[in-house]
RNA sequence: GCGCUCGUAGCUCAGCUGGAUAGAGCAACUGACUACGAAUCAGUAGGUCGGGAGUUCGAAUCUCUCCGAGCGCGCCA
């Protein structure tokens, strides 16, 4: 719709260009919607930007614009307004022809071809498997797949791919975890309590029992001479006394029975609670294969070959502040194990070699400290600047009325995804989820959700969607004439103002994905969405949609279900869906 | 202490690469169903955009500085 507008205003600058009148012309148009109805459809202040390199008051260049702009079918006029600024006025056909776009492209309306087909790898959640997702988790899932489908919409393709932490020591917790539970299982009493260390959660006992089942006792002989820890601190040091004590008496086979039985079936529950979220990937990457495939070890030789390195005390360090780092970072330890942040460069340096020039990470909150350091180490390794994206989305804060409640996985004290989803509903979950920028905290309070949950904005959109169907089912039933889209009309008949605000909304679907996608922002879409549903209620109280007069009734309901057509297309966008009746 | 993010109506938040009188939803108050779904609508009230200074035609938006909040600063992941 903006071309409507671009087009002439862009001919008038360069045929002012032409006439030396203007020396330089601008980088790009900007169009805005003013606020007031008295300053048009459309305003452009570029006779405000450009009035210094032209040497001219901006009034006089304005009018100048104006005066050479060609005659167009859409603009019914153009004014001259405030320090200089144009205004343009619309005709109605601009307005019907928004009807006519919207039905021609159905659901693909709002896709654009922006991306090229340019590739990006989105990466979002890669929560560590040691428990079931809560709600913070949620979020980042609930951003990620809404995000993905809008850059898809865009013309990108997009790759979604879930990085699995199956290597570290919180996977090792999860093994001695399970495997305390295992002994109390098997019946065979802890000669100290359950350590506030390793994982709490009801889950670890039922993966113990399961996996007692199917490996009945053989483990239990690990468990009779457990290490005294009288007088030790509950805490890392514990733990790490535990899990020696484990490898050592079970061996590395069975210890790595024990530890897979722990991450398979977390991993399993993960996959299925996203999937039934509608998060779907392309992709589930184990840190483990970097290392078995020594991804590790060519990057950091890669790092040590261009000299980005050095040893001190006994650990390979990286320079990372050459690049703007803090302080210089451990790859490989003392002990001689690499580092978490080392699988993280040999990672994002074998997404790169994977071919994908763009890369998209989206991370809690809490991780930004550690943004420098893996631009850094893609620096070094060659790569440009742009090519990671780091998006930080806030931890959810989760109240149930006042109370606020802790979310710490080990103590086991939280709300799990799934139960969220049971309780609200996938549709409510994922609107309410991307209701706020990421960036933003969120306080996601359960007794409103559950107990009000129809004041959910969710609700609103949909019901404005189901409204616009209730119309098509009532004229069904009167035996009234519908539009059929193959026929559509003429459109003449549209000139109420409310119908103008509501095609003028229709336009800026394309537009507010194309800003969703380039932001990285779906609560644009959301917001978006709550606008579009508020305009229809409005008009669809004020107006009587199946009158008798044949052509004015065509218009309205074809003018309803491009309404319809694009609430359903923005909620696709965000995972939810678009009821005919609710 | 240093760094990142943030401070907008009673509450929760928008405000598009500075644009003309700062918006929405809840909550409060007043109205609209013998009418296509009242899960809705119309209206009233509510803000020195944390304070101050600067940049310019113009600042919630950019810069600086104070105040306040959250997070991060490990040979953890």
């Amino acid at each position: 719709m903006k071309n409507f507008v671009a087009e002439p205003l862009w001919q008038a600058l360069q045929e002012l260009h032409q006439q030396g009148i203007l020396p330089q012309l601008p980088a790009h148009l900007e169009l805005d919607r003013p606020k007031q109805q008295a300053f048009g459809h459309l305003a452009s202040n570029v006779a405000l930007l450009l009035s210094k390199s032209s040497g001219k008051r901006p009034r006089e260049l304005a009018e100048a614009i104006a005066g050479a702009l060609p005659s167009s079918p859409w603009i019914e006029k153009c004014e001259l307004a405030g320090p200089g600024f144009l205004n343009f006025f619309l005709r109605p056909a601009a307005f019907q022809a928004a009807v006519a776009t919207v039905h021609a492209e159905g659901e693909r309306y709002g896709s654009m071809d922006m991306g090229r087909g340019e590739r990006i790898h989105l990466e979002f959640v890669s929560a560590n498997p040691t428990g079931p997702l809560h709600v913070g988790h949620g979020r980042g899932a609930a951003y990620g797949a809404s995000l993905a489908n809008i850059l898809r919409f865009c013309g990108y393709e997009v790759f979604c791919e879930y990085y699995v932490n199956d290597a570290g020591r919180q996977m090792d917790i999860l093994a001695a975890s399970v495997f305390l539970r295992y002994l109390e299982v098997a019946g065979q009493a802890l000669p100290w309590p359950f350590p506030k260390s390793a994982y709490q959660g009801e889950y670890v006992r039922d993966i113990a029992a399961r996996f007692h089942e199917t490996a009945g006792d053989v483990l239990l002989h690990a468990g009779e001479a457990l290490p005294a820890l009288d007088g030790m601190e509950d805490g890392d040091r514990m733990v790490d006394v535990l899990i020696a004590h484990l490898k050592l008496r079970l061996g590395a086979e069975t210890y790595s029975r024990l530890h897979a039985a722990g991450l398979e079936e977390i991993l399993a529950d993960i996959r299925d609670d996203l999937a039934g979220f509608g998060v779907h990937y392309d992709n589930w990457y184990p840190e483990r294969s970097l290392m078995q495939g020594g991804a590790v070890e060519s990057a950091i030789a890669r790092l040590v070959e261009g000299g980005y390195t050095y040893s001190s005390g006994g650990a390979l360090w990286f320079r990372s502040t050459e690049f703007g780092d803090d302080k210089d970072r451990v790859l490989r330890r003392e002990n001689g194990a690499y580092t978490y942040f080392a699988s993280d460069v040999a990672y994002h340096w074998e997404k790169f070699q994977r071919g994908f020039g763009k890369m998209v990470d989206m991370w809690g909150a809490d991780h930004h400290g550690y943004i420098p350091r893996v631009r850094a180490s893609l620096q070094a390794l060659g790569q440009e600047d742009s090519a990671l994206e780091v998006l930080l989305v806030q931890f959810a804060i989760l109240y149930r009325g006042e109370e606020k409640i802790s979310m710490s996985t080990r103590a086991g004290e939280f709300v799990t995804l799934r139960q969220l989803r049971e309780e609200v509903g996938n549709d409510a979950a994922r609107f309410f989820y991307v209701l706020r920028r990421a960036d933003q905290h969120l306080d996601f309070d359960l007794e409103l959700a559950t107990r009000h949950s129809e004041e959910n904005p969710v609700f609103y959109v949909q019901y404005a969607h189901a409204r616009v169907h209730s119309l098509w089912r009532q004229a069904g039933e009167r035996g009234l004439s519908v539009p059929d889209g193959a026929g559509l009309p003429a459109l003449r008949t549209l000139e109420d103002p409310r119908e103008f605000v509501l095609a003028d909304l229709l336009w800026r679907f394309p537009e507010q994905v194309e800003s969703a996608a380039r932001e990285r922002e779906p609560h644009q879409i959301a917001f978006y969405l709550k606008e579009l549903a508020a305009s229809f209620h409005t008009y669809y109280n004020a107006t009587r949609i199946l009158v008798e007069d044949e052509d004015v009734r065509l218009d309205r309901l074809a003018l309803c279900r491009a309404v319809a057509r694009t609430l359903a297309n923005g909620l696709a966008l965000l995972g939810v869906t678009a009821p005919e009746q609710m």
